[in-house]
DNA sequence: GGCGTCGGTTCACATCGGCGAAACATTCTG
DNA sequence: CAGAATGTTTCGCCGATGTGAACCGACGCC
């Protein structure tokens, strides 16, 4: 959601890492450097010295087309497709409820009890079955680069890192 | 496909006109006026007096993201073919009404029910034959780099990987 | 410090069903 | 006629799910 400043043209390995991220960044292009030609709508440049005014105004574009992306906010849409950052998985069922559990606050601590539930709606599950499921659920995510972290005796949280 | 040079903020209604034409386009901030905020990536802007270098340079970027507007969406066009990132194959009917349902929505999971109902319009196939017309449509679509992930329980997907 | 318990993780196993692949027959097309 | 396209069936794999057991670190207790 934010938007990295670069240094141009002395950053040049930093631009290229956070194009790999699919990450907003503006680079601040200095006086006496040539400016780069911008193809990714996620990268804009401005010349040194800037007027705020003008500097603001390429900010906050480059906010709204990464907001427009929906790039940095995890999604999980109706089919069971989570999507972040460009990358998608597909969730099983019962993975997809508790996915959806999670994302209803994301990086806050949602309790076992609450993930039961939401987990198995109707049924009962035994104690363990929500743990390995979990775990499964954990294993698929790091294919989006998303993580659970535990909070013992509380519950789970889902990470963006 | 060119960029038109607007004059902002004088040319306002000139501006729309491109907009929805989907036109590229570069406005010229006179030096008292305050820049707009660009989320369109067929959109840019410089302030004046711009050095020539950084006027090209604006120009190159937006005449590169218009270049590219389209050319990661696979098309289908009307004589059965398809087209992506300037390859293309030939698709049998059957396949290709498949992939117009597919294509109708890109990146969301299709239901074999509305599959079913693309593919055999009139006639009614049996269960599995669309699961073996998948398979070939599957197969077809890797010489264009394009490929249908499926999603148990829902249907396919296709992905522009 | 030694010990048991609790909460959580991982592994292994069994079941079920969706879906993929191959094989075959038939029809269409150049 | 040859090769492509299409429909259908059969077979079997593998993914999804629930469950039990082994394992392990954290914590409290004696």
């Amino acid at each position: 959601m934010d938007v990295q400043l670069v240094h141009w043209p002395t950053e040049q390995d930093r631009r290229a890492r956070l194009d790999g991220r699919r990450q907003a960044r503006l680079l601040l292009v200095s006086e006496d450097a040539s400016p780069p030609v911008c193809t990714d709508p996620l990268e804009d440049w401005i010349r040194l010295p800037a007027a705020a005014e003008d500097l603001q105004s390429r900010v906050r574009g480059l906010e709204m087309r990464a907001a427009a992306d929906g790039f940095d906010v995890p999604r999980l849409d109706a089919d069971r497709l989570l999507v972040y950052r460009g990358k998608s998985v597909v969730l099983p069922e019962t993975e997809f409820r508790l996915a959806g559990a999670l994302l209803e606050r994301v990086g806050a601590v949602v309790s076992r009890d609450r993930l039961q539930r939401a987990g198995w709606p109707d049924s009962l599950a035994s104690a363990n079955t929500l743990d390995v499921q979990m775990g499964r659920l954990r294993r698929r995510l790091t294919e989006v680069e998303l993580s659970i972290r535990t909070v013992r005796g509380r519950g789970y949280l889902l990470e963006t890192a």
